[in-house]
DNA sequence: TTAGTATATAACTATATGCTTATATATTCA
DNA sequence: TGAATATATAAGCATATAGTTATATACTAA
């Protein structure tokens, strides 16, 4: 079986953006469900801005794409990316988030479009 | 067959830490080699308190421990770590870096003590 | 004990980072 | 078209980070 092989200077990006809580929790949430901007600010009780410059540094670097559904753009992990394997091989070791969503449902902040 | 289990929060720390190329070379480094201070300094070719202060960060949780001998203090990585397994994951998809030692050994600035 | 070598720590500096507020852009719908 | 909603970007600020130089500590060997 091969192995995810990644070069220590893109791992090191990849890792470092990976190395902020929030920015973690986002891509496992992502590996699950797509979420648009304000159901994150909703989940981390964060400015929008704040949530949306996390997002860009994420999609800088391709882990995760972005794609608009009407009014709001949804984000989600990248599977086509390069480096895909490599990022689900560390969102694994995770515990799920699925709380986080599940409490959003439950107050109504849910955006189920299209 | 049971996945490595890491907080979030945790999880982010070792991310952050294994997220600057430096540290990163180090740990894979340590993945196969004993490495004292003076060969990172050869490795890297950076200034010594700035490799202590890298290994000191990685020590602090746990990621690596140390072992004076003599005059020197070996590096190694901690396999004793309650989040080894989670390190060891992400090593693994890194390319070696065998060459370095070579390169140490081959103009004589590899430490062989006791 | 003293000189030399290895490592750690302290203090400082420049840059990076994450957040905030203010504002711009894009879409929907009345 | 104009108001409301969603998102992005710009600018500013406080703190974190990675490096430096200077100095302290620890061990070795003469």
């Amino acid at each position: 079986m091969e192995k995810t092989q990644v070069g220590i200077g893109k791992a090191a990006m990849i890792l470092k953006l990976l190395g902020d809580k929030t920015r973690l929790t986002m891509v496992k949430i992502l590996e699950t469900d797509e979420c648009c901007v304000c159901e994150f600010v909703e989940i981390f009780n964060m400015s929008q801005p704040s949530i949306s410059q996390h997002l860009r540094k994420l999609r800088d670097v391709g882990i995760i794409q972005e794609e608009r559904r009407g009014q709001w753009i949804f984000y989600s992990l990248n599977q086509q990316n390069e480096h895909y394997p490599f990022v689900e091989q560390i969102l694994a070791a995770l515990p799920n988030q699925d709380e986080k969503i599940k409490a959003l449902e439950k107050n109504g902040a849910r955006i189920t479009c299209c």
